[in-house]
DNA sequence: GTCTATATCAAGATAGAC
DNA sequence: GTCTATCTTGATATAGAC
């Protein structure tokens, strides 16, 4: 799906790579369609080519974005075990995997462009969430679930703006306490 | 503070006020000089005066946004009952209470700016970030307080970016729910 | 499908009058 | 302290050649 038939990436592939990366390393606010065609390696005409306009370009990182965490989340169902709270304890690790490998900066740069050009951007990510909420409920019966849910939540958006105040061992401490949270619940 | 002697706002405090209205209406990434000018009823060269730069600007709303937290906060202070979790209480209440009268929106997307234009604006509130965990570590001893603090901030980015999926039904529960584990802590 | 060249425009900032 | 006028830059987008 994202390569053609010779195997090499295709030049939209190349462009949201591209673009990803800028994001990450100079920021949302200067993420410019000059950047983005130097570094995927064409020029801005062949860049508009393929998006016909900067909206179009970040529709689509948004979009792939998307797909990119259903994707994992998908990945990692057969690995976990059944159990209470499938949902939601692959919601959050799904969500914490991504923080740890860089990912989570691009994607979280990636919605700061949208928000910040056009909240509408964030249309198909409401969605989602909506969705995830659903999906959580629909196994679940206690409230623990979706303060977890809710607490990961907390964590990779303070993670997302490098404005995480946790050493490595508070976070190991937090995750341990968010999976005791989705086991055995909240004291009654 | 806010007000002269003749108990009128200043420019500075119009100019402020103007720019966080703007974006909470227009949006992040639209906000430019010439808006808040008009809006603030003076001339760009007059907005120029009192902040010689956008960047300025923006950290003087950064600024003004956090003293508003802790303002908020420290009004409350006296109303909560001491016990278990106090400063974590204070700090949820104060995030929960914020997204309501809309200034949680404003704050949001003033932030949201920021991280656009130049992420090294945020340092002033990671460091609050950081003072607010000690602040939370030095009078609990569970992780209960963390995790409420997390399920906090986690529903208080949902709720400034529009993504928010719960309604208000869900949301008393999940307040509740987050009051609870601030009470009782986690299952053992 | 990709390139170069260019039109167009919006926005931040400066200078100097009042 | 505030105004008007102007400079300058940088960015999106278009047009048409290859």
């Amino acid at each position: 799906m994202l390569e053609n038939a010779r195997g090499r990436k295709s030049s939209r592939e190349k462009i949201l790579d591209a673009a990803a990366e800028l994001v990450s390393e100079i920021g949302a606010g200067r993420l410019t369609l000059d950047a983005v065609a130097e570094r995927a390696g064409l020029s801005k005409g062949g860049l508009l080519y393929n998006f016909p306009s900067k909206e179009a370009l970040l529709q689509a990182m948004i979009r792939r974005m998307i797909d990119q965490v259903t994707e994992s989340r998908e990945a990692l169902r057969p690995q976990l075990k059944p159990g209470p709270n499938l949902e939601a304890r692959l919601a959050t690790t799904t969500l914490l995997n991504m923080c740890c490998d860089g990912k989570m900066q691009e994607i979280a740069t990636g919605l700061m462009v949208a928000t910040a050009e056009n909240p509408r951007l964030l249309d198909p990510v409401r969605e989602v969430i909506s969705e995830t909420l659903q999906r959580i409920k629909s196994d679940s019966d206690d409230d623990a679930a979706l303060l977890g849910w809710l607490a990961v939540e907390g964590l990779s958006n303070l993670e997302m703006h490098n404005l995480s105040p946790f050493s490595d061992q508070d976070r190991e401490r937090i995750v341990q306490a968010i999976n005791r949270l989705l086991t055995k619940g909240i004291a009654s």
